[in-house]
DNA sequence: ACCTGAACACCGTTCAAGT
DNA sequence: ACCTGAACACCGTTCAAGT
């Protein structure tokens, strides 16, 4: 790894998130990111390994955001694990362009890291512990995951439902009027809905 | 769309899995898989449009394979819902490479929405209905492709855990604690472990 | 009509050369 | 020591030419 001189590693990872949100993920390119920096595209090497790298950072620069201050302690637990929740959610939320990048890189993330600390550290205070506490935060994790990308690509409100309702009705009675309920339930309410089944089942 | 002649767009998508399966998700070309079916690059393009429908033909294909009969109706309806969680999760675990393409293309896959459907009948006959039903659909499948990528890419067991087990423990007492009890979850133990929070919620 | 190979405009990265 | 541009080995895809 060489050290840097004039830029850093964040600085570097802005002007490619900055690429991505403008051009999407197709544009992401070393020779791009140069350009948004205005120097030579070998010299992004004297900061970065390689691309692989400089992806991991657009992932760790936005995952850095998400807010992983414990809650207010006033807050029942279930509540508490809601705020962190919708935190993660809505800070990926914020570039959506990035998410098939979080799901290669962000097991490296110090952010998730540092989320899934506080995350744990709520679940002690509500009597969860030893492996019980393991799958808790696991099923958190992947629910959370999972519902960041069916809302970001390819969800059941927006081109979802319309691919749905062109469906063959007799193959699939039950999808087209679920598809029909699907109108009357935003993305939040969602989000939320699928968050309080897990949250029932963890007995708060 | 061209007609296809002496090809299938099916062996055409399992030429791309089988290049897929043996080198990596960066292997796949159109050129290695034109060599693959020993004929020329181009003539790929009779078959398919670009690169990304080649690409949605392999997570069709591989998604296609999930069994979507509906399970034995003698067990109880959190039986059945585990089976067909069980089954999407199987058979895409069985070419975890193909993974992050899945992100991308699933919501276009004919296999999932007909997944979606049995999924609906059980949960219809367990009088699960209107919007609620939407929530616990969208909840179930949230949950199942956020574990699906956890367990293939980066998990909390394997080299997951060599890192947590390498970060400063005095920042991540939980994190350091948890690793502990986590090498005492197996992966189906953790899946199961998930969705049985999941479908306690339901009010299974 | 069906299929091909050369060519184009990209890509990430190596490497020798500049200051 | 730091930075650069030419060059290499790849991409996906266009297009004119073959049968």
């Amino acid at each position: 790894m060489p050290r840097p001189r004039s830029l850093t590693q964040e600085q570097l990872a802005s002007a490619a998130l900055a690429v991505i949100d403008r051009d999407a993920l197709a544009g992401l390119s070393m020779r791009a990111v140069a350009q948004e920096l205005g120097m030579s595209t070998m010299g992004l090497y004297r900061y970065v390994d390689d691309r692989e790298e400089l992806e991991r950072l657009v992932v760790e620069l936005v995952l850095s955001a998400v807010d992983t201050e414990p809650p207010d302690r006033d807050a029942s637990w279930r509540e508490r694990i809601e705020v962190m929740a919708r935190r993660l959610r809505d800070t990926v939320g914020a570039h959506p362009a990035v998410v098939p990048l979080t799901i290669t890189h962000r097991h490296r993330s110090l952010g998730v890291l540092r989320w899934s600390e506080t995350v744990l550290g709520v679940l002690t205070e509500a009597g969860i512990e030893g492996e019980r506490r393991v799958v808790a935060l696991r099923g958190l994790l992947s629910y959370v995951i999972g519902a960041i990308q069916l809302e970001h690509l390819g969800s059941l409100s927006g081109p979802g439902t319309v691919a749905i309702s062109q469906l063959p009705p007799a193959d699939f009675p039950h999808m087209a009027e679920t598809a029909r309920h699907a109108r009357n339930v935003g993305p939040d309410q969602e989000f939320l809905g699928g968050l309080a089944m897990l949250l029932d089942g963890l007995g708060a």
